[in-house]
DNA sequence: GCCAACGTTGGC
DNA sequence: GCCAACGTTGGC
C-alpha cells in the first residue's frame, strides 16, 4: 500500500490511535476492489512511500478491519467528496491498517536489483495503482531480505 | 461503443 | 521539472 509520506507517512501510522488508520481516500477502482473484495482482516500488507527522495518499502502493516463505506465520500468539505455516492448507494470503501513494525527503507531501487521480484506488480512500468497485490513467493522473499 | 483530450501518478 | 503511462471523461 502506497503512501505519500507527506501526506501520510509511516510515522504519521505510528503515532495514530492504536497506530491504526483506515485507509480513505482512495479513488480508483481496481485499487478500491483489492480493498472491498480481496483483502480480509489478518491479512498483511508492505506500507510502501511513493513520491518521495527514496521511494520504498517502509514497514509492516496489517489489515485490521473488513471493507466499510469510505466516510470522506459523504463529506462536500473533505476533497475526495464525491457527489455521486450516497449513503444508500456508496461508490468507495476502505480498510484499516495497524502498523506491525517499521522496516529499514527498503528501496525501489533495491528492490529491482532482484530477479526474484522481477514481476512484482508495484516494481512494473506505469504501475500507478496505489495497492498492489504481493504475490506470496514474493512477500517472503522480501522479509527474508529484510530478515524479519 | 469509440477515442481524443485531459488529468494524475510517480520515478527520475 | 520532465515525461511516460494510464484512468477517466465526454462528445459523437
Amino acid at each position: 500500500m502506497k503512501s505519500e509520506p507527506l501526506k501520510f507517512s509511516i510515522d504519521d501510522l505510528a503515532s495514530s490511535p492504536n497506530q491504526t488508520t483506515a485507509w480513505d481516500g482512495v479513488r480508483n477502482y481496481q485499487a478500491r476492489n483489492f480493498m472491498w473484495k480481496q483483502m480480509c482482516v489478518g491479512d498483511q500488507t508492505f506500507f510502501y512511500h511513493s513520491c518521495c527522495a527514496q521511494p520504498g518499502i517502509m514497514g509492516i502493516a496489517e489489515v485490521t478491519s473488513p471493507a466499510y463505506p469510505d466516510a470522506t465520500q459523504f463529506d462536500p468539505k473533505n476533497r475526495h467528496f464525491d457527489p455521486k455516492a450516497s449513503q444508500d448507494n456508496p461508490r468507495w470503501f476502505n480498510v484499516e491498517i495497524t502498523l506491525k513494525q517499521k522496516t529499514r527503507l527498503l528501496t525501489i531501487k533495491e528492490l529491482r536489483q532482484y530477479p526474484e521480484l522481477k514481476r512484482m506488480r508495484v516494481l512494473q512500468t506505469g504501475n500507478r495503482l496505489s495497492i498492489t497485490p504481493v504475490d506470496p513467493d514474493e512477500w517472503k522473499f522480501i522479509l527474508k531480505i529484510l530478515q524479519v
